[in-house]
DNA sequence: GTCTATAACAGGATAGAC
DNA sequence: GTCTATCCTGTTATAGAC
């Protein structure tokens, strides 16, 4: 999967003093976590000092901030090549993300591309999606944060499960509930898996995965 | 489900400074989560001062921990009946937990079962639940915590499909591999819909789930 | 056991020199 | 832009009277 442009492992120029930044800050967040992680650890793995930080962030939020668009531009490319791939459709200019809903889940093979771009979304940029996860998962349970985040991630999912429904297939349950629940448990296992399952096989798990849902949805 | 001994609604004698905390701090936890949730405000929403805490507990730690001990004692109760009621299984008196291995979640009714008992808990027990899984997920990513945890929340689930192969029965993949991903959808589920989804319907997600798994592991 | 007051300690953020 | 030193705020935890 993310082989390309993906993950920075590249050597920043030395001198760049935010990009040294963000690069402690991803390897701190995922070994010690986000809440953890603090702004004068940041600096002393990045070999600077305090006051600098505010130079180039506001806080740790806006850090993270910074690490989620440095992601989400290079996840929006890699969705745009791999819907290419599935199909030549024509993505307009302005709205990147315009992922066609017509896809079939019940065919293996377009449900396992579903589930191995999630993976991969994961694998290649851990310690963003962490940090986001463990930020998510600090927030005020009464606010219905999480909920609305599980929704707003699987809505493209919903859409799927509702053409198909339209198509006539039979579900296991209302889409949007439906959608929810795979994308918990790719997201959950995903985030259990990647910082603490040592020996498991990437491609295992997708397979997995997909074998679950698969007959989950196509029955 | 879930009504009888379970949750402490009914008063407890308002003298009680201990069961006064812990009520105040179920329902903090809850409203604000748990790190967000001070001594003081715990304090304070019981009617204390905050000297008097350390009198009860260490810390928040060890109060969380005896609100563990609390739902822990009534849970085993509950699925002690759970599993009386599934087969007259006589469970040995020392050892509250033994579930046996034997269950068939290839049977719509016995995996309904399962997936009811897991969320009566979260139901039943949200504040606690919702606190300790906040805790987990604030742990160093690291350490491998949270998949440790999920392979220890499933290992009654794993026995039961290790089971249901040695029957001859085709999973979708591993048996510890399934369970974790079993249980990642309904804990993260149940957590983002019960701190969130307001509208939901606990029969019809449980239906839903089961739904979804039942052919998952059936086919 | 309970209270009030306060010590002790983070950690985030800023000031001002270079 | 970067540094060192410092301030400030919020929280935990304790002291000591009642």
């Amino acid at each position: 999967m993310g082989a390309g442009i993906a993950v920075g492992v590249r050597k920043e120029r030395a001198a760049g003093t935010e990009a040294a930044l963000k690069e402690a800050a991803r390897a701190l967040f995922l070994e010690r976590g986000y809440a953890q992680t603090k702004i004068t650890d940041i600096t002393k793995a990045a070999g600077r000092s305090t006051g600098s930080f505010y130079e180039h962030f506001a806080g740790k939020d806006e850090l993270l901030d910074a690490l989620l668009a440095d992601m989400g531009a290079q996840v929006d490319a890699a969705v745009g090549v791999g819907d290419q791939a599935l199909e030549a459709g024509d993505r307009a200019p302005g709205r990147p993300h315009a992922h066609p809903r017509e896809h079939d889940l019940a065919d293996r093979a377009q449900l396992r591309t579903h589930v191995a771009a999630t993976w991969g979304v994961f694998r290649d940029h851990l310690p963003v999606v962490v940090a986001l996860f463990q930020k998510s998962m600090a927030e005020p349970p009464g606010s219905g944060w999480a909920w609305g985040r599980l929704l707003a991630d699987t809505a493209p999912l919903r859409e799927h499960l509702a053409y198909m429904r339209e198509q006539g297939r039979e579900l296991p349950g209302d889409p949007e509930l439906v959608a929810a629940a795979m994308g918990a448990m790719i997201s959950m296992l995903g985030y259990a898996a990647m910082t603490g399952g040592a020996g498991l096989d990437d491609d295992e798990v997708v397979e997995t995965l997909t074998a679950l849902l698969h007959r989950g949805l196509a029955g």
